[in-house]
DNA sequence: TTGAAAGCGCTACCAG
DNA sequence: CTGGTAGCGCTTTCAA
């Protein structure tokens, strides 16, 4: 079935008498045109289902009202959120969206993949998006290849790019790094009240910013507290559940000795749980976890999750209008104060959950100081 | 930051000394061009990082690359899954998608709005998408609105389109029904097998399609068995976690007796079982549970969930060859067997979980008479 | 107000 | 093999 595109601006402007110019003025609504003249268009338009052609516009305009969204995974529940959120906003700014997923990175979704990241950030200057969103990916490395980095700057040297992330040096895109490292430190303060000192970290993959920022934020906040900091106690893993289970194995096997841990977000957390289910650990009363990455769902788990609402809702409404305000060269930034908030439910314990206010009150205090 | 797009294929041609028609040749590979000709041109738009632009060109060849994905929302992990099994399939027959959500249905996004999947049609039609896939949302229904069937027949006449469900009578779109109620059928087997003779079923929302396929088939398997059908044990729900909740805590509250449960997938699942836990029950000691759609994830659950593999991957790989196909004019039905999967787990007993050998050669046995 | 006409950047046909 | 050129469908001057 090909498409049947034999109906345009100028069988419309035959059919109602009038020249294709009027014609085009009465669908952009922007010159006045005489009553009756419009009448007849707008009949015609009606009767042949008309619908101006968007490519033919967009190649004069020079813009295509469409985005890009270039991230590694929608179905890792936070890239999803995130997308929903991003969506949200740019339907209200009048932008499409493509959806490029580049499954960069994550031990259960196949293998790293370097140029499909630049395939779609060539594929966006084919596509003549507007402007483009990069979220997650190699980006998010703590030193990214040459390649990378090369086809990054073709993108931001033809389009608008934002990228949520630490900013890399000559590329150009706007960067936004959401991640300060406080939600961990809510959550080691949080632990710490309840009575903690072993404070595993089950962290996100090695060489990735997020990481090292949370692992530090974890480092400081051991520091201030006067807990010795214990390299064994740190695992790597990914955003999955498998590696979360994986991790905690070889946590379990070293044999030190821990009674919380914070792992890098709700998928990696149920994975740790269950690992632990397996070789006889139950939480919270053998062991309190938080996650420093909240998903849906989390207060519906046994034990129902404690971890960090990191307020992505809020990172999409400024990552979109950063962009838009980009595309219309406006160049203020868009700032908001996104700040991780900790959700407390079961899983550091169901009796030390009726201590919530104090616990918040407690590191809010600390926090001041 | 506007659009630098000085640089076309004018310039290139007046560069390196040829004429456009030149240039474009080598462009599109598509007519022999001299080995000297062809290098001057490759120079020039290596020196000014030429790429054509992709409006003009589908302004006449009149296809853009491009599909749409309609689905109500991508983080339901179904519809994630099922997105990512499409863009692999996508990408490698050379189209780029959009994604639309449509937000229809589902307690805990959004009310439902006719009118946003009716946007999105329209505004597929606008970006000249050279075809359109349609999964879920007011199509599931039983019966849909008047205005949503014109809506979609519009679409239908302009593009082809691929829809997952029912056909709706006139509106000339390829049906794709892939739910057969197979599923079900195996687990309530199962159940059977188990012992089990009071299965409640908590199903999907009222009105649709899917829901009443299930349904049936239940009924059906209940007959088959000798099993008396009892009204009060289907409770309906939608697909999200809070929904089963809810669903299950009316169960509890009508005191009717049962002893293992369907859910409509793992999320309504999760939420049923952390209220049975509320209520002081523990699955699989208490109750027996299976979801006839499984996520990801379900395997580390605890209790590790059993569930049905419905093989979405191979729905998304026929969906997009038929679509596809559809766009090339090649009409045959892309047509492959999708065995929906038992994977036993945890969730009706561990202990019982060792006769799986036994279990499915049962169900295979029954359904053979 | 309105129409004629000049393109937007590219492909594809027609001569040569 | 190659260049000239006629559009693709639409917007936007420029005159009238």
């Amino acid at each position: 079935m090909r498409k049947k595109e034999e109906v345009n601006i100028s069988l419309i402007a035959k059919e109602s008498g009038v020249s294709i110019a009027t014609v085009s003025r009465v669908l952009n609504g922007t010159v006045p045109v005489s009553a009756d003249k419009r009448q007849r268009v707008e009949a015609a338009i009606e009767k042949y289902h008309f619908t101006p052609n968007s490519l033919a516009r967009s190649l004069i305009r020079k813009e295509t009202k469409t985005l890009g969204v270039i991230l590694p995974d929608i179905s890792n529940p936070y890239f999803a959120s995130m997308f929903m959120e991003i969506e949200r906003n740019a339907l209200a700014e009048g932008y499409s969206l493509f959806l490029c997923n580049t499954l960069y990175g994550g031990s259960s979704h196949g293998i790293p993949n370097t140029r499909k990241e630049a395939y779609f950030f060539d594929l966006m200057i084919d596509k003549q998006a507007d402007g483009v969103l990069i979220i997650g990916g190699q980006v998010d490395m703590l030193s990214v290849e040459e390649d990378y980095r090369l086809a990054l700057k073709k993108l931001c040297d033809r389009l608008p790019v934002v990228i949520v992330g630490k900013e890399i040096p000559d590329v150009g895109g706007i960067f936004i790094q959401n991640e300060t490292g406080f939600g961990v430190s809510s959550a080691v303060n949080y632990l710490h009240l309840l009575g903690h000192n072993r404070i595993a970290f089950v962290g996100g993959q090695p060489g990735v910013t997020i990481t090292k920022i949370r692992l530090d934020a974890y480092r400081n906040v051991l520091e201030e507290l006067g807990i010795p900091f214990d390299e064994q106690l740190i695992v790597l893993s990914d955003y999955y559940v498998d590696a979360g289970y994986s991790a905690m194995e070889r946590l379990l096997k070293s044999n030190v000795d821990f009674t919380a841990f914070i792992s890098m977000n709700d998928s990696v957390a149920l994975g740790a749980i269950r690992c632990l289910a397996d070789h006889g650990y139950c939480v919270p009363q053998d062991m309190a976890v938080i996650s420093c990455d909240q998903f849906a769902g989390a207060a519906y788990q046994t034990p129902r999750l404690t971890g960090i609402n990191q307020h992505h809702e809020t990172l999409a409404d400024i990552v979109v209008h950063t962009l838009v305000n980009a595309i219309n060269d406006i160049h203020e930034p868009v700032s908001r104060i996104i700040t991780p908030e900790l959700i407390i439910r079961e899983s550091c314990g169901t009796a030390l959950a009726s201590k919530t206010h104090f616990g918040i009150n407690a590191i809010q205090a600390n926090r001041q100081k």
